[in-house]
DNA sequence: CGTGACCTTCCACTAAACTGGAAGGTCAAG
DNA sequence: CTTGACCTTCCAGTTTAGTGGAAGGTCACG
């Protein structure tokens, strides 16, 4: 399969096939004696892997990294597990902050729907922030 | 005062006054015979209004905007609470986004927490994503 | 033979908010 | 006179996941 065939059945562009070869996710492809890169019909599963782990919001050097440990034959599924976890723990601690700030944000709010603009003092450039 | 005590007094550092500057959220400082900085004691109060924009989660474009709409002598205020306005929408958005992906995430987590590493159908990389 | 749809490589650019470092100027204290 | 702590400018790099474009090669079709 030509480059932009595997990527149109993955649901990427050619481009993104290069960069993540780039970036070590597929292995160097095969050539056809015209140079083109010719990839098996499994590189469309690593592709859909690829995907799932974006989905679930890890990095391309996190999949990277499962996909090593595969790819020396072990199975990487405690260390997907390990990594969700994480991952877990991450995205609860994101949430905490947004909602934080999300609080902070709301008090200033409330305080500026509820003022008055002329009293904005000076010194403080807006008496709202 | 000289750039480092004005960013000391901020909770900054110059390297950050230098880059405000060239952002425009500070106007060009006036400058001693020797060629340093010389800048006002508001310009203190200017970067504690920027530091609790930023606090609020506001962009440096923001912050900018709300500054400059306030020196040409306007009251920023109303502007200001439409920004926060704003930011409370696009918090919530990005909450729920998140919370959207930690679930996705969970399950994911989950099933490999319950699941048989064993059990990985070579197929799918890993069967836990 | 020409055209269009592919493919190749390589380089630059995007957003955000700084940070690091090089090379050099200024100034008060010892 | 030297040392050290300041200051100046300017250039480059950090992070992520690609995207855009230039310049050129390949190939089937008409």
């Amino acid at each position: 399969m030509r480059i932009g065939e595997t990527a149109a059945a993955a649901g990427m562009t050619a481009k993104t096939l290069r960069f993540y070869e780039d970036r070590g996710l597929l292995p160097a492809a095969d050539r056809a004696p015209n140079g083109y890169r010719d990839y098996a019909q499994e590189t469309v599963s690593r592709l859909e892997f690829i995907r799932r782990g974006r989905t679930a919001g890890l990095t391309l050097a996190q999949i990277g990294d499962i996909l090593s440990v595969r790819d020396i034959g072990e199975a990487p599924c405690i260390h997907v597990r390990d990594l969700l976890a994480k991952q877990l723990r991450d995205l609860d601690a994101r949430i905490a902050e947004l909602t934080a700030l999300r609080a902070t944000v709301a008090e200033f709010h409330d305080a500026a729907a509820a003022g008055d603009p002329a009293a904005c003092d000076p010194e403080r450039i807006c008496s709202y922030l």
